[in-house]
Parts: structure tokens; C-alpha cells; sequence
DNA sequence: ATATAGGCTATTTTT
DNA sequence: TAGCCTATAT
């Protein structure tokens, strides 16, 4: 076997031999963490003998698990037996799947994705008497699910305001409907998880001693929850590796916690800790704003991070009047080194801070007939027709998923409205079961009189799709396959038929295909059993969706640019209120989160770093003026092409933000507009195709009649308008 | 039971 | 502006 510090530099080497107990290594960007951690598992097998068993490898997405099990199993010449790897979620699924006994939940528990937790809270708040519009669905969930994080139950919510009692009570319920449709969310299964360890010292002792090794990936995303955990788990051996960088700390939001790595070193005070410093994918410059950025933060390690890559080229600032500009600044840029220097498509990526500031780069690139290719937003996993189809599969798993029912009960329409739906709850709650179930004896005893009270025509409906929901059901317990399973589910209902109702038109055909990719999902899952492959599903991030073949552009958010590189990173809509977010203005913790961000997009590039500026957004409808990203501050002159401009535009920047439609100083306005006619001394009658602010001047590109397309600028080119249609 | 119109709010990031 | 939810009409 290969000497597994061959190659490794020597923080990196420190790393790898460091001895047992708990370890935090610092890596910055680019620094190779996810080699360290794979050469140390391997290191772990190989040198030291541990049994794979024994070790446990924590990451936050299935991609990253997926890599660093195929790096390990390359290391060692073969795959690994017994070793658990795998993400937070999905580990903690299937310990509770195995711990089932001890919970209010049985094994075959469905995990719930953001949509059905939304809508159960929906209909908790429904029950509730509460008002929607004073309490939001999604606000709501988002205080349920904070609270989850932090491990605390519906009894342990603090009462300080009306809100907060609304907060809890909704709570309460929603948790109640999730065990009564025997589910679980996303937080359920880290919190069960932890608190399984901690009320219970059996099952503690039993994974904490089989679990010798433990190492974690972006240790800076925890939670307390997943903190917790991971404590449960050393606290026999205290063999806890744990790799991250607080400066890429970027999901507050979702409860992570960089302090954790402060925690981590109080609560291990002989805890090693090695810091990689050495960047193996930008160049200096690069690096060097990016230091610039953030070191702009408290209360933090300093990093020096440095490369052998040389000082690379300067970093290019652009600014652009509007979105749809910098949409076509980027494509053109693009289009341009690819035609002029032979780029490779695949070597840009497009980053920004809103999904919706895809959709005009994606304009852009339609139109300019470039391919490309995005990342999250319009999740396969969110399209209804997916959702339709999953939430059968669900059902037959789990009947008393009502969640589901709701989706599929009346697709393809069965007559089965919303009365008929209320009226099969309620018999269902007075009977002490669920609408699920309730359907499935109706398809065997129609004549129940607990049926007495709905119309003939619903309950006759209602009497078939309980025969067929059995139906499912028996050859689901009979071992079915997903995709044999889902072939006749489609076919029972015909879904096909139900899609093309509406005459087969293009979008009709897209939803077919969709259905069509999942029966080849499905496919996969052949030998294996229906709950893994709704698990697998339902535990699919974004992230997971990155899509490394294909040699075109990647559009994708900051947050998801994570753990990425590319030759030329484009970041977008560097304007305040966009990058700083306007919700993250008034809080500092915020303010350092987006910093954060930023820094983490800086570092994505290896070779080029284009930001652009856009000095009006539309926003809700309406154009609105921006300062340029105050972020751009504090890149120093000499790192930037032609220098840093953005100072000097605002020279008076104030030190708290404001309504930059006050403030912004006067901006060109194009004078010529695609579509007016206009007459050029020399060159005659011609059309403006489009115009833009350059160098203080308008450039202005026209079709002429006689001699085809040219650019000239406004100032110097005396064109006289037309008027329309002559 | 479904189709349509009108009103309203808003996604910042996602396992 | 757009998408979503609700109320209303058929």
C-alpha cells in the first residue's frame, strides 16, 4: 500500500499523523480538507488497523459523502466493509429506524420534506383557530424549526410573547400530526436522534462504543443538535476529527453554529489543533481579496493563506445599469474568451445571492443559444407532478400518511373534493384512526354504516381508491419493487392520461418526462426496497443535484457554490441589499454572515475573478438605484483592473445604510433604446438594437440599412432620432 | 367541483 | 411584477 503522506505538505502530513483524541483542523479554501479527511480514514484502516466498523464519517450532503467514499475506497484499493459514512440526515435516519422502539414513531416512519412540513403546520394552524394571516405558515415553521435545533420540545419553549405562545401551542399540534401520520421533518431526525442518546444510556453506550473514530466534514455548519450528537457518540473513546473553517460559515439561518468550534475546543481542552493554510486552487490575488474581505471580521483565527500558483491577473470590476446588462455582460464575456482564447464552457461559473437573480442571466443565455446550466431553484424534487407520484409511493408505504393523501386523493379528480375530504377526517377521528386507513377498509367493507353520513356518488369513489390504495398496499408487503410498484400506480390512475387532459401540449410532455426520469430513478432502486428509495429521495439536497458532466457554464447561488471551483467565477448583483442582503443590515452577526459569503464566492476562483455591479434592481416591479456592495470597499486599488472604482462613485458613502433611492448620486440614462430608428451622418437610416453606459459615454450598437451592424458611441456619432415608423 | 378573478405578499440562503 | 391564495360564480 502506498505511503499515504506521499504528496502532502506538511500541515497537511500533521494532520494526517496526528495522534488519537479530539483534533480540529482548520482548513481554509482550496486547502484540501476533503484529501486530509480521506487519507486519514484510510491512514485510520490501513496503518493503524482499525476496523472500518468501527469508524463513523459525518457530511452535510450525500455528494459529499459519495466523494469522500469513492476517494477512501481509491486510497485502499477496494471498498471499505462496514464503515459508516454518510450525512447527518441519513445516519440519523437509519438509527432511528433501528431505534424505532424507543420512539413515538414506528420503523416505517416517512421523512417529510419543507412543502409537507409547511403544510401540516397549514393545517395545524387551521386547527388552531389561528389567524394566517397574523401568523404565517412558513414564519412559523421556520420558529418550530429553530427551536428543534436548539433540541428544545414544545414544553421547553420560552412564553415571552403572544407570538411566542402561538409559536408553541402551534408546536404542539404539529408535532402531534406528524407522529399521528407516523413522520418525521428534517430537524425530527436530528433531534430524536440526540435526544435518544442522551435520555437513554443503553443506547448511548452502544453506539458510542462501536464508534472508535468519528470524523466530521464542515464542522463549522453544525447545529446543537448535530453538536450534540456527535458528543453523544465520542463520549466512550473522545476519537473525535473534526475538519471546517469558520470562515465558511454560512448557514446561520439553519441553525449552524460556528461557535461550535469554540465549544469544541472548551469541551476539548486537549483537543490538537492543526491549521491549513497552504490554497492549492486560486491565485495569490485572488487570495489576497479575499483576506482583504474578511479579515474585516471579529473575533476570528486569522489565516494567511498562500499559494505557489503566482500573483495571476488582476480581478475585473464591472459595473452594468440593470440586471437584464449584467445578464448580457456575463454571457458576452463568456461567449467572447470562449471564441477568442478557446475557454472551455465548463471553466465559468455564475454566482449570486438570490435565486432570482438566475432567471435574467438565464434570459441571457437562451438568447445568446448558449447552454448552461443551473443549480437548484425548480428542484426536480419540487415539480407537482414528482411530488404527485412520490406522495403514492408514500401512501402505500405508510397509509396514515395524511400529508400525501391530501396530494393524491382528487389526482387524477375522483370526485373527491374538499367537503368529502373533511368528512372522511372526521369519521376517521371519531374512529380513532386515520383517513388513510379508513379508506382501505372502506374498499373492503362499503357497507359499514360509519359511512352512512356521505353521499353515495363520493362514497363510491371513495370505496375504489380504497380498493386500490389495498391493492397497492399488498403488493408493496409482498416485496414489490419501487419502480414495478410506481409502473402500476401510473397505471391505475392513469396519470399519463391525467397530464395530457388538457390537450398533450409542450408542458404536458415535460411533466411526462419528468415522471419518466423518476420510473429510471426508480429503476435503480431494483434488489432494494420501497422506504430506501423514498428515504434516499426525500434526503437529496440541491447540492446533490450538481451535475459535474456536461462542459457548459454553471448558474448557481452562492450558498450552493460551496465546495466548488471554477476557472472564472462571475459574482453578480455586488449592490447593497443584495450582497449585504437588506435583511442582514441591521444585524451585525448578519452583516458577518454575508461577509462570509462573499469570501467563500471569492474563493471559488481558481484563475479569474469577474464582480459586477448593477447600479439599478428592479425590485416588486420597479427599478430601484444601488450603491455598489459596501463589501467592495475593502478590496485594495492594486488587486483590481484599472483600479477600485467603487469608491470613488461614492465618495460620501454614510456609515449606516440608507435608502439608496435618496442617496445615489445621478446616473447616465441611455438616450436610444432597442427598437427606435435613428440616422447616422455617414452611415444613413438604421435601427438601435441595444445601448449601454460605457466610460460615462452611451455605446450604442445599430443595425443600418446599408452597412449591416456597427457600434458607435452616442457623444461623438451625432445620431439624430427618428421618429417611430417614420 | 372546478374555473376564474382579484387581492395580496414577497424567497435570502436549504438538509 | 409574479405567483399564490382565497372568494366567488358557474
Amino acid at each position: 500500500m502506498a505511503d499515504l503522506a506521499a504528496g502532502l505538505n506538511p500541515q497537511q502530513q500533521q494532520a494526517l499523523h496526528a495522534g488519537l483524541g479530539p483534533v480540529l483542523v482548520l482548513a481554509g479554501p482550496g486547502s484540501g480538507k476533503t484529501r486530509v479527511l480521506t487519507h486519514r480514514i484510510a491512514h485510520l484502516i490501513s496503518d493503524l488497523g482499525v476496523n472500518p466498523y468501527n469508524i463513523l464519517a459525518v457530511t452535510f450532503t450525500n455528494k459529499a459523502a459519495k466523494e469522500m467514499n469513492s476517494r477512501v475506497e481509491a486510497l485502499l484499493g477496494g471498498r471499505p466493509r462496514g464503515l459508516t459514512l454518510g450525512t447527518f440526515h441519513s445516519i440519523c435516519a437509519r438509527l432511528l429506524r433501528q431505534e424505532a422502539d424507543n420512539l413515538p414513531v414506528s420503523k416505517n416512519f416517512v421523512i417529510y420534506d419543507a412543502d409537507d412540513q409547511i403544510s401540516l403546520v397549514r393545517q395545524a394552524l387551521k386547527d388552531l383557530n389561528v389567524d394566517e394571516k397574523m401568523h404565517r405558515a412558513g414564519g412559523v415553521h421556520a420558529s418550530i424549526s429553530a427551536a428543534k435545533n436548539e433540541l428544545a420540545l414544545p414544553e421547553d419553549m420560552p412564553i415571552n410573547s403572544y407570538r411566542d405562545e402561538v409559536v408553541a401551542r402551534v408546536y404542539q399540534r404539529y408535532q402531534q400530526a406528524l407522529m399521528a401520520n407516523n413522520a418525521v421533518d428534517f430537524d425530527d431526525l436530528l433531534l430524536w436522534s440526540a435526544r435518544l442518546l442522551e435520555d437513554n444510556p443503553e443506547v448511548r453506550k452502544r453506539y458510542a462504543t462501536r464508534y472508535e473514530h468519528i470524523l466530521v466534514d464542515e464542522f463549522q455548519d453544525t447545529n446543537q443538535a448535530q453538536y450534540s450528537l456527535l458528543k453523544h457518540l465520542a463520549s466512550v473513546h473522545r476519537n473525535i476529527y473534526v475538519v471546517g473553517d469558520t470562515d465558511q460559515s454560512i448557514y446561520r439561518w439553519r441553525g449552524a453554529d460556528y461557535r461550535n468550534v469554540l465549544r469544541f475546543e472548551e469541551d476539548y481542552p486537549d483537543a490538537q489543533v492543526i491549521l491549513l493554510e497552504q490554497n492549492y486552487r486560486s491565485t495569490q490575488r485572488i487570495l489576497d481579496a479575499a483576506m482583504a474581505v474578511i479579515d474585516r471580521n471579529p473575533h476570528r483565527t486569522r489565516k494567511h493563506l498562500f499559494t505557489d500558483r503566482g500573483h495571476g491577473s488582476k480581478i475585473i470590476y464591472q459595473q452594468t445599469l440593470n440586471e437584464e446588462e449584467t445578464g448580457k455582460f456575463v454571457v458576452d464575456t463568456i461567449a467572447t474568451a470562449i471564441a477568442a482564447r478557446g475557454a472551455r464552457p465548463g471553466d465559468f461559473a455564475v454566482m449570486y445571492r438570490t435565486n432570482a437573480q438566475s432567471r435574467l442571466i438565464e434570459e441571457a443565455f437562451l438568447h445568446a443559444n448558449l447552454p448552461y446550466k443551473l443549480v437548484g431553484a425548480q428542484r426536480f424534487y419540487g415539480r407537482r407532478e414528482i411530488k404527485d407520484v412520490l406522495s403514492y409511493l408514500r401512501l402505500v408505504f405508510n397509509p396514515n400518511d395524511e400529508v400525501s393523501l391530501g396530494r393524491v386523493i382528487n389526482v387524477p379528480t375522483r370526485r373527491i373534493g374538499i367537503k368529502s375530504q373533511a368528512a372522511l377526517r372526521t369519521i376517521a377521528l371519531q374512529n380513532k384512526t386515520t383517513p388513510g386507513a379508513l379508506l382501505m377498509h372502506m374498499g373492503a367493507n362499503p357497507e359499514d354504516p360509519m359511512f352512512a353520513p356521505i353521499a353515495s356518488l363520493t362514497a363510491q369513489a371513495m370505496t375504489r381508491f380504497g380498493q386500490l390504495l389495498a391493492r397497492w398496499n399488498e403488493l408493496a408487503q409482498a416485496g414489490a419493487e419501487p419502480m414495478q410498484l410506481m409502473d402500476r400506480i401510473l397505471t391505475d390512475v392513469d396519470y399519463h392520461g391525467y397530464l395530457m387532459a388538457d390537450g398533450p401540449d409542450e408542458e404536458a410532455q415535460d411533466r411526462w418526462d419528468n415522471v419518466q426520469e423518476l420510473r429510471r430513478l426508480a429503476a435503480e432502486y431494483a434488489g432494494k426496497t420501497l422506504p430506501e428509495f423514498l428515504e434516499n429521495i426525500a434526503l437529496v439536497s440541491d447540492q446533490d443535484t450538481i451535475d459535474e458532466s456536461g462542459d457548459v457554464p454553471t448558474l448557481l447561488t452562492l450558498h450552493a457554490a460551496k465546495g466548488l471551483e471554477f476557472s472564472t467565477v462571475f459574482i453578480t448583483g455586488l449592490n447593497d441589499g443584495t450582497l449585504p442582503h437588506q435583511r442582514a443590515l441591521d444585524d451585525p452577526e448578519e452583516m458577518e454572515e454575508e461577509r462570509r459569503l462573499f469570501y467563500v464566492g471569492i474563493t471559488r476562483a481558481k484563475d479569474q475573478l469577474v464582480l459586477v455591479h448593477n447600479m439599478y434592481r428592479s425590485s416588486y416591479g420597479y427599478a430601484e438605484g444601488t450603491l455598489p456592495s459596501r463589501f467592495l470597499d475593502d478590496l485594495p486599488d492594486e488587486l483590481i483592473e484599472g483600479g477600485n472604482q467603487t469608491r470613488l462613485e461614492h465618495p460620501n458613502r454614510p456609515d449606516r445604510w440608507q435608502n439608496p433611492r435618496q442617496r445615489s448620486a445621478p446616473i447616465l440614462q441611455t438616450q436610444f433604446k432597442p427598437g427606435m430608428n435613428v440616422l447616422h451622418p455617414t452611415w444613413g437610416e438604421g435601427m438601435v438594437l441595444n445601448s449601454r453606459i460605457q466610460d460615462d459615454d452611451e455605446m450604442v450598437d445599430i443595425f443600418f440599412q446599408d452597412v449591416g451592424l456597427k457600434k458607435v458611441m452616442a457623444a461623438f456619432a451625432n445620431l439624430q432620432p427618428l421618429p417611430k415608423g417614420k
